[in-house]
DNA sequence: TATGAATGAGAATTCATTCAT
DNA sequence: GATGAATGAATTCTCATTCAT
């Protein structure tokens, strides 16, 4: 395999990792994924993997990272370009859709906190959070402006509950195979939904019940 | 050790040892948790788990089911003696403390569906999958009954909602140690938050917003 | 189930748990047979199998010794029946179909050498030693008188050999499923043998080659 | 440990763990071998074994195949170097010879056939099953060259009774040390024989049956 | 006598990571 | 920089046997 020397052609191996891993994600979940398979599937030695991430969950969490900033991109991009006073749920199904978009992410986000941080070096830990935190900030702040209603603050509160249904959802509804086939059985149509099915239509809810914080009734409990 | 020879000393078994592994996933993950350790702890010896649980598997999804059975019957209780017209949002606090008073809720709920489900018989995932649909057709209906504004079918799937909540908050708020000393560092506040104040004041808003669906403003993206 | 009080009662009991023992042995491998299978074909007790056998081994060591005391007899019936002057081949073939006729003989003895003799209390091991000598004694005195070209002593030989060669034949022929279909790949064809249609003239040339001891060709190597 | 990183290297070390494996066998039994005493042994570590061999039934299939081949070498060398006219009970001999010179083969084709064939990949399964096709045709070739009076096909008969006397004779003096103890016993002498006092003449006198196919006297049964 | 609940030893194998080459 | 050979920790479940009932 050539060597990267430079420092551009090391970044291009980077990426060329993160892509290769993001491509096994898609198929498999990152437990059944071995560093071996990775480093097979790119042509390289599992040795030159260390090179570039120091362990296996460093590398995942870059992924996820690179999903999750294309996501914060994509979000703001759609939140500062929509028009002043765009109804704030077509604006949430923009966020939707933004997730839908990329079909990697809710697995991902699922996975990073439910198997992962647990070897991954404190700083990196931090530059994640970081990261995170810009991110919900920036498009917090975007759907602020977006949405003139939410109180300041709100946006990012918005975001945190976002996140819990994608995780959530996503974790109810990525069922192994041999689960999937027991629920055909007659009967079962609770669990009769997909990621989506559940997703949009909770997250439109969601905003709703943000924007009307008045009882609806007057009697109390 | 004693024996269990008639079928109420049997079942008394299987509930110490139920509520032996139920104490043990309240300080440690699941994944943590060895069978040799629970059976140490109960004074039993290992082979005497499996006369009650064919896998460790089994097991935990059998804690998962008593944990849920009793949200279940508290949930629907609490729905059932509600006085007409309460309040839809004070309802929904109260499914929110049926939760919170069963602190092992959650993570076990996490848990089943990012890690179990893999060892057990399809008979027993039958068995489970018909108890939780019983379960939310039974609440979703007290909460339809409880909530008129709510439409038929609207009762299961606000709860599926709420559970979305409930798995993704969890994930997103138990944090290893590691990451929990991590994000002490300042200027990281979005991650200033607990299991229990982002989960409350999403689910009301929820509810909130299954109530309101009309558009807000007329203008469209 | 009805106790088992006098002796004879017991040795009835007794000789049911040998039967059902074959009975599985015929379908299963001794290390695949539990004594709870065992237990539940009997509609006994499992603690019920040790008040007649102390050990797993010792339960199969007297299967094994009833189906030999049986092919003892009819073998010693066969050689002192036969008429005076009778070919020795046919002898050696009548001992052959007695073994044939005791199709879990074969199997047994296989399991006897190969797994068994571990476990099994010492007075146990001299007492089926004592019998097998015995038997081939017995046995072999009658081959002598029925085939006086046998020198003294030869008869014991004789069924050494038969033996190993039951043995050995046995374990050659006994393929795993997965083993024998991996046989079928056409060019294996030194696989296609039978345990009979190795033993039959394997036996029948053993006898042969046993009353022809003189050179064939002078030549010496 | 010096890592292995050309292919001669590579072969170097299968043959060292073949080596251990092989010595090990010689003073336990299959089962009673750990795949960690074997790299303790070597001085590696236990996934290193895994490396060179999928599985421990592989391995000592591996072990097998490397000293049957040098029985099928040295047995055919026999054959082939015998004068023309060599009294075929010397070359039958020569052939026990060769066994005899190989104390450890007689085990190990006893444990293959009792134990192992069961965790082996099917591809190997077939590749031993095509080695002993081809050794035994080539034995069983020599052999019909060097004795004239054997039929076409009677060189492979006669290897394949040969090892189940092998097998047979093998697993019946290959007494567990409680047994050999139990059999000191005065009046026991059927069980006074070895491996190669059995095994010898049997095969000498099996030779001689095959030459000697006529009946000895016209009587029949 | 009969029962069956309780016991606990025992071992192959995977795969992220390291480091000699 | 790149490689891939070497490493070794870590854990469920079975089933013959015992013994309280």
């Amino acid at each position: 395999m050539q060597r990267a020397h430079r420092p551009d052609q090391k970044e291009l191996r980077r990426r060329a990792i993160l892509a290769g891993a993001a491509q096994l994600f898609a198929v498999a979940r990152y437990q059944d994924i071995r560093m071996a398979d990775l480093a097979h599937e790119l042509g390289l030695g599992k040795g030159t993997l260390y090179l570039y991430f120091p362990t296996k969950e460093s590398l995942f969490l870059a992924v996820l990272q690179a999903e999750m900033g294309g996501w914060f991109r994509g979000a703001s991009q759609r939140l500062e370009e929509a028009a002043p006073g765009t109804d704030p749920v077509a604006l949430a199904e923009g966020l939707v859709q933004e997730m839908l978009d990329r079909p990697l992410l809710p697995g991902l986000q699922a996975t990073v906190h439910g198997v992962l941080e647990q070897n991954v070096p404190t700083a990196e830990t931090l530059a994640f959070a970081r990261f995170l935190q810009d991110g919900v900030n920036r498009v917090g702040l975007s759907l602020e402006k977006a949405v003139p209603a939410l109180a300041p603050g709100q946006g990012a509160v918005f975001l945190l509950r976002f996140y819990s249904l994608v995780i959530g959802t996503q974790l109810m509804s990525a069922r192994p195979p041999a689960v999937r086939e027991a629920l055909q059985e007659p009967g079962l149509h609770v669990f009769d939904f997909t990621f989506e099915s559940v997703f949009r239509p909770a997250v439109v809810d969601l905003m709703n019940g943000m924007l009307h914080r008045e009882p609806v009734f007057s009697a109390s409990m």
